[in-house]
DNA sequence: GACTATAGTGTCACCAGGTGACACATAGGC
DNA sequence: GCCTATGTGTCACCTGGTGACACTATAGTC
């Protein structure tokens, strides 16, 4: 682990760039705020900024990611006769219950909200994740499901996450998050495909 | 309707300019394409282009527009005894129909498909419209659908629009979208809430 | 402990998307 | 024919983002 220094000084520059830019946009809005207030306040130069971040949109989602890679390599890994829907909802309620719900992560949610760029950004992301997640569905050894179907549930497992996330941001933070996931998925239900019906 | 001519000049400029935009964007792709390109080749100046589109990216969703006002007020004249799943089922369904399926929407498609920022903008516009949905849905009188059901209504209802569509374009328009909808609507489905129960 | 490759930094110049202000023309309503 | 909207070009400007270059500090090597 020789490459620890180097690597550790620039996740921390990272984590304090997050930090005030965060900071200053739940101050100031984040149109209003321009990416030379955020590299000045952490004392460095624009320039030096998009070093780190590759848009000033992607500084908002450091910590609330939902790229999920493990996401992905845990579809993989059910087992290929359970129910699709039941291999999202396992892995889904395990995959949130580790992201702890801090007070911070409820701000982070609720400037996105605001923030029409931050919404696009946000889906984007998301869209692009969602269609490694259908692969993934697929590629179970000896499962049967057409890409419709695979998308079908991707994007339904995708729409309760977004109504728990609206819900959670509704209730200043108070709802069960997980109660909700589970009330989610079974309120929706997709069914494996009925193409051979 | 004395307003026409003027109103139908400026509807007329619109149109051509997305036509001219697209043909661009087809050509040599979203990103490779300024904004005085586009002008300067309709016959203007780029603060005109932006006297008629807002962004660059908005010009695409000219005619693939999801917006749907009318969706909007469909929902909210169902009847409101009438389960909100089938309600949304019903509107989308005739709505869906309304959409010819071309060969420019297809083209449009896979343009926005191979353009992220273009993917970010459709998901930014499709947020504020499902929350428009999401509070008719709640607005029917005398139904006792909470927030988080029709969240989960809504999401799920363009979950398998998107599905659809993506289906669609996977299958250069051969697919039948009037009975992937349909498949789609059986396939997935969403309960009532189960406050009661 | 000096030495060299390399990562990180500031500076500068530049491009593209957007916006505000102003002056001018053109067309509509009277 | 006059007055007033409305549309247009021009110009100046801001901000996000990138490429190039020179400089500095550090990591690993001897």
């Amino acid at each position: 682990m020789k490459e620890g220094l180097r690597e550790r000084t620039r996740r921390a520059v990272r984590a304090e760039l997050a930090e005030v830019a965060i900071g200053l946009f739940a101050r100031q809005g984040f149109d209003d705020t321009t990416v030379e207030d955020i590299a000045r306040a952490a004392g460095m130069t624009k320039r030096s900024f998009f070093r780190y971040f590759p848009t000033k949109e992607d500084v908002v989602f450091d910590g609330v990611d939902l790229t999920g890679e493990k996401v992905v390599a845990d579809i993989a890994a059910r087992p290929a006769e359970e129910d699709p829907w039941d291999s999202l909802h396992h892995v889904l309620r395990a995959w949130q219950e580790e992201i702890h719900a801090s007070e911070q992560v409820l701000a982070t949610l609720r400037l996105i909200e605001a923030t029409p760029a931050l919404v696009g950004r946000l889906h984007q992301r998301r869209t692009e994740w969602r269609r490694r997640v259908s692969d993934a569905l697929q590629g179970r050894l000896g499962v049967d499901i057409d890409a419709y179907t695979a998308d079908l549930l991707t994007n339904a497992a995708t729409a309760v996450l977004d109504a728990v996330s609206s819900q959670w941001v509704r209730t200043n933070g108070h709802a069960n998050r997980s109660a909700l996931l589970e009330q989610g998925f079974i309120q929706v239900h997709v069914n494996r495909n009925l193409r051979q019906a």
